[in-house]
DNA sequence: AGCAGGCATGTTATAACATATCAATTCCTT
DNA sequence: AAGGAATTGATATGTTATAACATGCCTGCT
């Protein structure tokens, strides 16, 4: 399965590094990284993919760590907030933040074939966006850029 | 209550502007411009900001024009594939575009205080999304921008 | 120890957004 | 007039998200 950059990659290792960079990053903070929010991120670094909120609360389910949506959301929002994951507004999914706890804003790349979305780095003045806000005296907190289309892979079979 | 460019303008030209516009390019393109259609059109641009679907369902159900959901969705659902109005994915809203009927890729500054969203014009090749997308083979089919943040109005309080 | 305040969680219910399906109608073409 | 495609009407349901309120669980204070 094609996912992040659309490339293979070494996942356990994966998976472990960037729990432990959320670990550091959640006492540094002085944020609570408790059982619930590690799992949910666990899960979203595991299946490496886009997660609808009740995909991710059937797992936590599974596991006995609630059933509720709430708990679900919960979780993502604590996730969002600190930065170790990220909301695809299209896709009204979320997945897990591919680089460091760090403030940043993202930009997706995401496949109507594979449903593979990578993440891409982008600084939010700058660009196109930012060039737009600026001329209007717009003050940007947060911005949403993502695209729709097709990966490397699967622009194959349409040929 | 500024809207589209967080500044004032005469509405009323504007939607008879806008309107017209539509219905020449509808013409063009042989696409049914019907009742319902152009009502919904009517309301996102006589509202000037980005509506709900049952917000818009609402008042087409006060005028006898449906008031089931099907009918809001199917005739967004055209507006947006004609390039008449937009989805603000941030919200889960719809707006009518503020330009032609052409196709282009809007970007949006959508503004917490006062819900105002502005539409701005990008090219979907062009800029950081593009940038990454080429780099990674991506072929994109369609682009979703927009910043959330406070207009020029809305940032005065604060200070 | 006892307790107050803050944060996280549990639980129920419901709001808000969106689509599947099928029947009925219209309108255009043959 | 018959056939076909698109539109509309109507019912039901699926999906995503939050409100509201109760409970537990640390932590720091007296």
């Amino acid at each position: 399965m094609a996912a992040i950059g659309f490339c293979a990659h070494d996942h356990t290792a994966c998976v472990a590094d960037l729990m432990a960079h959320a670990r550091a990053h959640c006492e540094k903070e002085g944020l609570k990284f408790t059982p619930v929010r590690q799992r949910t991120l666990e899960i979203l670094l595991r299946e490496h993919r886009a997660l609808g909120a009740y995909d991710l609360l059937a797992q936590l389910a599974d596991e006995g760590l609630g059933s509720q949506p709430p708990v679900a959301y919960r979780a993502l929002d604590f996730l969002v907030k600190a930065g170790l994951a990220h909301k695809i507004e299209a896709l009204n999914a979320y997945i897990a933040c591919a680089h460091s706890g760090t403030d940043h804003s993202p930009a997706f790349l995401i496949c109507r074939g594979c449903k593979a979305v990578a993440e891409a780095d982008t600084a939010m003045t700058s660009g196109r966006l930012g060039d737009a806000a600026r001329a209007a005296g717009f003050q940007i907190e947060h911005t949403v850029v993502e695209a729709r289309g097709l990966c490397p892979s699967c622009q194959e079979p349409a040929r």
